[in-house]
DNA sequence: GTAATATATGAACAGTTATTCATATATTAA
DNA sequence: TTAATATATGAATAACTGTTCATATATTAC
């Protein structure tokens, strides 16, 4: 890899593109929010929070495995603030935390052309 | 884990929830994709040829890192289509999809707070 | 044809992560 | 207080993934 043919324009952008590149606390800040939206029994939970608040129990039903298994997940999202969740009497009910989450979904959703 | 406290309405939302719930494949297809952008050396990718299209030589001179580990991740978003590639002489120039990704981008970006 | 350049790829290794199991915490009911 | 229920957590393991190194393929120039 040495020098390409291409014109100085080219060279302009990606020394534009090296400039404008965002810090990598930035970068990884982006990426941990993505990333929890990014598997399968994490993304089950997000289109079932999307009809409305669930408790753990409900949660459980609706996307199956165990408690253990969706309790560990839902830490990873509220982590990622991707969720949030209050306490009502014995039940801890979640919910999506914002409207990014459900916009991001449909436009992935939009680009895998699933009906979702 | 046994049965939960909450109003039968609660429960109705779990089980239509579940009955909702896209097929695995489905799923599994929207994760690959959110989960090709949701890492720092590929979203550097992404975020560089948001200014235009870029050949291998000039987005490794934008991102950094070695021709061999770009070139890996530049065939992971590829197989994702989350970008396309053509053929200029010598060169493969790349560039994004299409405008779900730039979307997504942009979303993902406001929801972390940050200026990308 | 050969040489040089641009890009891709396979294997190996290190680091990360989802899941399971067992157990802990917190709330409510008695 | 004790028992029961709802949820969370720590450790262990298995699977996955990003990076590096060496090498392969494809195009252009000679």
């Amino acid at each position: 890899m040495t020098e390409c043919n291409h014109e100085e324009e080219h060279a302009r952008e990606a020394e534009r593109a090296r400039a404008n590149m965002p810090s990598e606390e930035e970068i990884a800040q982006v990426c941990a929010e993505l990333k929890a939206i990014s598997e399968p029994s994490r993304l089950k939970i997000l289109l079932a929070l999307r009809q409305g608040e669930l408790c753990v129990y409900h949660i459980v039903q609706a996307v199956g495995g165990t408690q253990s298994g969706v309790s560990h997940q839902l830490r990873i999202l509220r982590d990622n603030r991707i969720i949030k969740s209050r306490r009502d009497g014995q039940n801890i009910v979640y919910s999506l935390a914002d409207a990014h989450v459900v916009a991001v979904l449909e436009l992935a959703c939009a680009h895998s052309k699933c009906e979702v």
